[in-house]
DNA sequence: TTGCTAGTTTATAATGGTTCTAAATAAGTG
DNA sequence: CACTTATTTAGAACCATTATAAACTAGCAA
């Protein structure tokens, strides 16, 4: 299995739990947004052994922190994950409240004049929000 | 009372209730992010009577919708609003929890080159992550 | 293999921000 | 004043998320 080194090098046992989610999130064509509910369900329909929803969030939490998702800024009562990890924006489409990517080169360098004492930038997110 | 007529022209009628909120909002120095528990607290200590949570929720939500008040996207358990309707942007310090505006000269022009067919672009925020 | 220890999973309860409900109250209008 | 419609309100309901604590499992050393 690919993802048990993966997992072990950032201190998380590999669990069947971890890597079958590993599986979901990851062993896909292209990279995904998803809230912790659609997830839950994509779960349900490709591995047959049931996970708890607690392990869902804990899981997705560990792999938050070890950098293996990304959360999305958006106002929403749900919180929106990404598989893609790479610096990058998005469309929030308000109408169908579908998230879009948008890469770095579509967007442009962007160059925060201000600096606040004593500390450091970790991110810089762009949410363009779409109406008809 | 010069929120009366503010009120009655984007078709609110003015309450007390909203008078109230009108003046904890926008008689300030300065504009201000906020969550609902921030502004419930604030009410309090410079209101004698009472306003419902439930009211303070509807008003907010009235305001919004009438553009006299912005959300924030974020994520965080709570919503976080702002007084000031200007297009501009913002840090947020991870530690302190504490967002900061970001003037649009702050941050230079942003250009979006790629484009959603059938769609125009609602609003672009930007939100810097700070960390020590 | 066998224990041991710390990490993980799990069902379920608890939490807490937000929305809903339905009755009381207040504003606008003729 | 009478009537209609909007607004306020307390409290219940909702629902995403987090906490709990017991059962289980991985890793490790003897």
């Amino acid at each position: 299995m690919k993802y048990i080194e993966k997992l072990r090098n950032s201190g998380l046992r590999p669990t069947k739990q971890r890597l079958q989610i590993c599986e979901v999130l990851f062993d896909t064509e292209s990279t995904f947004h998803f809230t912790i509910n659609q997830l839950e369900q994509r779960i349900k329909s490709k591995i047959d052994n049931k996970i708890s929803l607690a392990t869902i969030y804990n899981t997705v939490h560990a792999f938050e922190k070890k950098g293996y998702l990304k959360q999305i800024p958006i106002n929403s009562n749900q919180t929106y994950f990404d598989t893609n990890v790479t610096d990058h924006h998005h469309f929030y489409d308000l109408k169908n409240e579908k998230l879009i990517d948008l890469e770095n080169s579509d967007v442009g360098p962007i160059n925060i004049k201000r600096k606040i004492n004593g500390k450091k930038i970790k991110s810089i997110e762009v949410l363009v929000k779409l109406e008809d």
